[in-house]
DNA sequence: ATAAAAGGGATCAAATTGGTCCTAAAGGTG
DNA sequence: CACCTTTAGGACCAATTTGATCCCTTTTAT
C-alpha cells in the first residue's frame, strides 16, 4: 500500500532534470521527457500541473520551454509530489472533522500521525538536493 | 496520495469488533458485517485473509465462525493492514536492489525513510489499544 | 504568415477497486 | 445418514482510477 504512481514518479524524474540545468536555461517538454524516460504527451501534463502551481513557468513559441519558477532549494519533494498525487492523506477521514459512520475513527489519531510524519520527510527533501545526488547505479 | 482503501478500512473496523467480544466467543460473519457496517460478502473475503495469515481462527459449521487467533495485544495495526493492502511500499523500487532504469534512484533512500517510519507507526499501535480506545463521535 | 511551442479537452485501454454470486467443503444435529 | 449451518474459494462484474494518446487552440518569435 501507500505506493507513488508513475505520474508522481515522472513528475519527480522531470523536475530533476530541470533542476540539473543551468540556471535560466529553458527546456522543452521533449527534451526533458527524452531525458527523464517518459512519455511526451504524459509529462506534458504534469508539467501543465506544475506551471499552474507556480513550480514552474512555461513559455510558449519558438525559444519557448520550461524552467524552474523557483530557486530549486526551495522546491520540496512534498510540493512535487502533492502537485500530481494530490495531497498526503492516508485517510479521509482526515479531512472533514469527523468521521464517517455516526461516530468511532479509533484510527483517526493513527493517520493523523502517519500523514504529519510522511510530510514531514518529503517536506524536507528539496530538489536540489535529489539533483545534486549522485546516480545509485548498479 | 497514500490513500487506505475501503479494504483496509473495513478489515481494521471488523478486526476490532473481534477484540471487542468476550475471550473465546465465536462471532459469526454475519454479525461483524453489520456491526462493522461492511457488506458482508466482501468482509468474508478479508476474513479469508486473515485466517490464511493466521491473524484470525476459523471454524465452520454450526456453531463456527471467528476468533482472535492471538491475543489482541500482540495484533498490531501493521499486521491487519498488510494482510489485505499488501506491504507499506511508497515506491516499487524499494523491493528489488535497484531501480528501474540503468541506474538513478535519486529518491530511493526517502521511500525507505517514508517507509520505516509509517511501519513503526503502525506496528506501535495494537488492535487491543484500538478496541479499547473509546469512540469519537462528532 | 508561418513555424514552434505549450494549453487543454476528449478519448481510450488496462488495471485496480469494490463488490456479488455460486458452488464446494467442513462441521454439528436429529 | 440426511440436513442444516457456516466458512472457503473461484468466477464474475460494474465503477473508478491509471496511464496514456490525439487533436485542436493559443501564444510567441521570426
Amino acid at each position: 500500500m501507500m505506493e507513488l504512481t508513475r505520474k508522481g514518479e515522472y513528475a519527480i524524474r522531470g523536475i530533476i532534470y530541470l533542476a540539473q540545468q543551468p540556471p535560466g536555461r529553458v527546456s522543452l517538454i521533449s527534451e526533458i521527457a527524452a531525458a527523464a524516460e517518459v512519455p511526451q504527451t504524459f509529462l506534458a501534463k504534469i508539467f501543465q500541473s506544475f506551471a499552474k502551481l507556480g513550480l514552474v513557468s512555461s513559455s510558449r513559441g519558438t525559444g519557448g520551454g520550461f524552467v524552474l519558477a523557483r530557486p530549486a532549494s526551495t522546491i520540496t519533494l512534498r510540493e512535487v509530489v502533492e502537485a500530481v498525487e494530490g495531497p498526503i492523506l492516508p485517510n479521509r477521514c482526515l479531512l472533514g472533522s469527523a468521521c464517517d459512520r455516526g461516530g468511532p475513527c479509533r484510527v483517526h489519531a493513527v493517520w493523523k500521525q502517519v500523514q504529519t510524519e510522511v510530510v514531514s520527510i518529503l517536506d524536507a527533501v528539496t530538489i536540489d538536493t535529489l539533483a545534486r545526488s549522485p546516480d545509485c547505479k548498479g
